[in-house]
DNA sequence: GGAGCCTAAGTTGCATACAATCGCGAGACC
DNA sequence: GGTCTCGCGATTGTATGCAACTTAGGCTCC
């Protein structure tokens, strides 16, 4: 792998599983140190995690681990809903056979590893995939890139940790709700059965804390 | 200004107005000679421009100004009427007085620049005024950043330049009837007003080719 | 004659050295 | 005692040199 890219992917690993916490300072030489390579790839990593939002920059003054308000995340939970009901109103329409049947088969593993309290982190990788799928399913080349810069934030990923298992089997059967409207080729259904189960998500977040 | 900013507000400005055309490569020393800085901050300001869409980028092999079907166009249109129309909505509901004022001078000033057919890009430049109003009137923190990754396309700053005396002038009405509804408060116009004034901005596009 | 390889030129990727800038603290002055 | 200023340490910003990769051309071999 490249340098770039190893140190794009280990920075926004620590970002995400907390090792730089919100607020950190992510200085140039520190890392490029920690990561075995010079400061130049270290600079372009940080660059596009900026671009991703993840991270803030200061000019001449170092870049930080993103905070994110209460506020922001209710406005990015609010987006999402906008963008990924579109992305299941155009998956309702164009997704293949295939794609439907990836989905069923995701569906049914998360249920499976739902069984078991310990794959929770399992659920959660599925779970990605899933939207992933839709976002894919939707045969739109903008949706897919511009929804991911909204779900990478570690708050949005953690979500799904705190979640009930009474929770989490609701968050599933939303999950085979989404899947059954694609099925029936209902637009209206898929993008309304997709924007309930991000805004309850967002709902759950607000009430957790 | 310093290195980074010079080369990546040049090359932008480039692209824009076809220095660059699309398809063009961005070779790192030529741009580097040309812009009078090294390497590094072309570098930089390449990826930044690849992070907003402007260019792609293969790996080892070069930086190009990006091609845009047909199709991607409809897609960014489409996309583009979803967001800005719930920065309406939201901008119905929070805009400050002060704002709307502003918009309605906004409004005023390119009825007049609109009457002299050789001031078409200052129209165009207050057109983009008055948009990023709205987006700043929604109170969101997310939705101005993320239009204006789409807004900026070569394609759709140019869609402006190309229209009818007639047709300018139902753009400038359809400003005025989001004024309207966003000075009545009234959300659900609000968004319509907006969509219906992308979408047939993307109408006009796909006529025109 | 055609396919494959090999070499060389040109480009990007990365490392390192130097320059510019910022922030903080010590000191002087009011 | 408080405030302003100067200077130093630390960090980012930029330049340049070398390494690695890609590609195109010509050569050899089949």
């Amino acid at each position: 792998m490249n340098a770039v890219e190893h140190a794009y992917a280990t920075l926004r690993k620590g970002i995400l599983d907390g090792t730089y916490p919100p607020g950190a300072q992510l200085a140039e030489v520190e890392l490029a140190g920690h990561l075995s390579v010079s400061r130049t790839p270290v600079r372009e990593a940080i660059r596009r995690l900026h671009s991703e939002g993840l991270i803030e920059v200061f000019p001449n003054r170092g870049a930080y681990v993103r905070t994110w308000t209460r506020a922001q995340l209710d406005e990015l939970f609010s987006v999402r809903a906008l963008l990924e009901g579109h992305a299941a109103a155009l998956a309702a329409q164009h997704a293949t056979d295939a794609q439907r049947t990836v989905m069923a088969v995701l569906c049914d593993d998360m249920d499976e590893a739902a069984a078991e309290p310990t794959d929770i982190q399992r659920v959660a990788g599925l779970n990605d995939r899933f939207h992933a799928l839709v976002h894919e399913s939707s045969a739109n080349s903008l949706l897919p890139g511009m929804i991911r810069g909204l779900i990478q934030v570690p708050v949005v990923l953690r979500t799904f940790l705190g979640y009930s298992p009474e929770r989490l089997r609701i968050s599933l059967q939303q999950h085979r709700e989404i899947l059954s409207a694609i099925r029936a080729h209902d637009v209206p259904w898929a993008e309304s059965a997709m924007r309930t189960h991000i805004l309850s998500a967002r709902h759950e977040l607000d009430a957790s804390s």
